[in-house]
DNA sequence: TTCAATTAAATTGTGCACAATTTACCTGTG
DNA sequence: CACAGGTAAATTGTGCACAATTTAATTGAA
């Protein structure tokens, strides 16, 4: 049986599989801050970079978490209706709109701190195989991005 | 910097992305099949069970594919439209819907051979490695999927 | 200066995921 | 038989993803 069109045999479909169902261990530990997956990441990107002092427009978080105005518009303003966050056009450059977080929004951090732990509780999985295993994960990642760029299905 | 927070330091980030990425190298090969990577999916479970001579029910397809009716049964439907596979009601029992493959349904498999080939090219990364992350992600797969049974967020 | 080309974000439309509810049907017990 | 309890799929509603187009602003030549 060395059938390549087995569901067994497609890679895609562990990681697919293996995509949502961490997500779904997400899911409660979110639903305590009111946040889905997707805005999690966004609130990531924001607190990471309002620490580091960098203002962050839609593009800096779609360069980051490789998704689209098509994705984030509507999703950042879910996050600006909750309060958690503003939406600004820049006074130089009108096509650029800059996120911030508001105080309430750059408080949820605080919060936000115990979500790992608690998932990797959860998860009962040794830390160095998580870690071994996102090592791999970035490196396949790295390697289909450069291909991507070369625009290239190879043969 | 140790900080659990920070986005490169998410397993599950790696694992959205990577998915992700590698979704979007199936999609212009699905393309040419006019099928999306769920619908593919679902077509590998009905042909791998055609041959086995297992008639596939609703329920089985979610089983296989982790996926419930909500959204199963829009994307059979979709399928169904197509002429790819016919749905229908149990007699013996109407609450059972039986997933059958059209001859149509059934053909397109020969087309479909060629797409893990395809798909492998156009990673351009060694299959072995390709096999050891497959297996790292169904060995973590089935610790979560076992602890969901015990219903369990550990401590 | 003018206007074609680019760029940033928003919009439109399709198709998943998934929670929650509903509908229809079956099964077992009294 | 009646009917409570359970099961299978469908439906409803929300929120991503992503392709394709649109809108508005900027840039860069000629």
């Amino acid at each position: 049986m060395d059938d390549l069109l087995a569901l067994d045999n497609q890679i895609c479909f562990s990681l697919y599989a293996a995509n949502r169902a961490i997500t779904a261990r997400y899911r409660p530990l979110l639903a305590e801050l009111d946040l889905t997956y997707p805005q999690y990441l966004v609130m990531l990107v924001l607190w990471e970079r309002a620490r580091a002092g960098q203002a962050t427009r839609v593009s800096d978080l779609g360069a980051r978490l490789r998704l689209d105005s098509g994705t984030l518009t509507p999703l950042l303003k879910r996050l600006a209706s909750r309060g958690l966050i503003s939406r600004e056009r820049n006074a130089d450059d009108e096509r650029v709109v800059t996120i911030s977080l508001t105080e309430q929004g750059a408080n949820l951090r605080a919060q936000a701190e115990q979500v790992p732990q608690k998932l990797l509780c959860s998860l009962d999985i040794p830390p160095a195989r998580l870690l071994a295993m996102k090592h791999e994960l970035n490196s396949i990642l790295r390697v289909i991005e450069a291909r991507e760029e070369k625009g290239g299905s190879s043969a």
